[in-house]
DNA sequence: TAGATTTCTTGTCTTATGGCAAGTAGGTTT
DNA sequence: AAACCTACTTGCCATAAGACAAGAAATCTA
């Protein structure tokens, strides 16, 4: 067990190895391809994905009606839409996969069974979305106090599978910037 | 019961009411003073306060050692440094008063036994969670899309109190612009 | 292989916002 | 009343980033 994939994500869970048996089985294997959406606007969220290997964008539209990427989701990180999944609305993202890959899907309700029976699978939850909170509020910070090729600089650092795998266009509004800005602060970089 | 102040957050509680006066009775009723700091930066949380009257932010530093306020937190709104309480590590943020006021504060660990045995509160702790994660979503794309201008009209529209009884610098440093800047906009707004 | 589409780069000009500094107005302290 | 803060305003100038448009390069597709 302790070699499986999925160890990545839960391996801090105070829990008895049956336990967390039950729900690394909870969890299904699927295959993925560049561009396929885990999730639309609108749909109702029904599971989330462990990204084994792959990256995955969410994104969703400004008023108007530009797309703005709002995270990335790397190796090892968990792609979900937690306001549909938790709230059971539709979702205002969209998951969409930005390369061929592997992840470990666990549906709503057999997610949902395991959390109410264990509490420290609960725990592991709360604290997982604490750390989201955690992330974005420092992304926020970073946002309105570094300039835009601070923030890019950063993200070199931190997220090379991004810089790699995503394209101009996702990173910059990720960033918050034009695709044209960015480019020409890829280009101020290298010259250094 | 059901005109305590406190059902202002929770009614929409699934569970039975002999639970939801166990929760209710968990919570003492704070008063408070301007300025005072409800927790600092550093510290370890140890209670979440439910804002009856008044109003509190969050804020924190950026990298140049400025502070930067992060949130404003007003009537019927929970006051919690989440990664702090949940996660049991040093709290990264300062919460404080911006005016006197009365709140509600419950301790951790009372707030921990009820939050095991009652799923009911278990599940409004994640829906809670969720929305805070929609929110800051939200703010991260109003950031990056909008006007300095626009944000402040939107704040102005959706949070009153904000503007009423905050000064200018924190709602500045909330909208990610520097004083000198909104109190142009504000001098634009006027003259329209 | 050619055509089409998408991705990225570059040029020119505009504009929103910041940096700094000085000034005004209230409120508080001594 | 004088001195002192703090909150806010205003002027002048600098600059990061956007808007728009054209081109180059890479990738997909027929």
């Amino acid at each position: 067990m302790s070699g499986h994939p999925l160890m990545k994500i839960y391996k801090n869970l105070n829990i008895k190895e049956e336990e967390l048996k039950l729900i690394i089985n909870a969890h299904e294997r699927v295959e993925f391809e560049k561009g396929q959406l885990f999730l639309e606007r609108g749909q109702m969220a029904n599971a989330y994905y462990f990204i084994e290997v792959g990256l995955a964008r969410a994104f969703t539209y400004d008023f108007k009606g530009d797309e703005i990427t709002t995270d990335f989701i790397g190796e090892n990180e968990i792609l979900i839409e937690v306001s549909s999944l938790f709230r059971r609305i539709p979702a205002q993202e969209n998951l969409q996969a930005l390369s061929d890959g592997v992840a470990w899907r666990i549906v709503f309700n057999t997610f949902q069974d395991i959390y109410h029976k264990s509490s420290g699978f609960n725990e592991w939850g709360r604290a997982w979305m604490s750390e989201q909170l955690f992330s974005l509020k420092q992304r926020h910070i970073d946002s309105v106090s570094l300039s835009a090729s601070d923030r890019y600089l950063k993200l070199l650092t931190h997220k090379t599978q991004v810089i790699q795998q995503a394209s101009l266009k996702y990173i910059a509004s990720y960033l918050g910037i034009t695709d044209t800005s960015l480019s020409r602060i890829r280009k101020e970089i290298l010259s250094k």
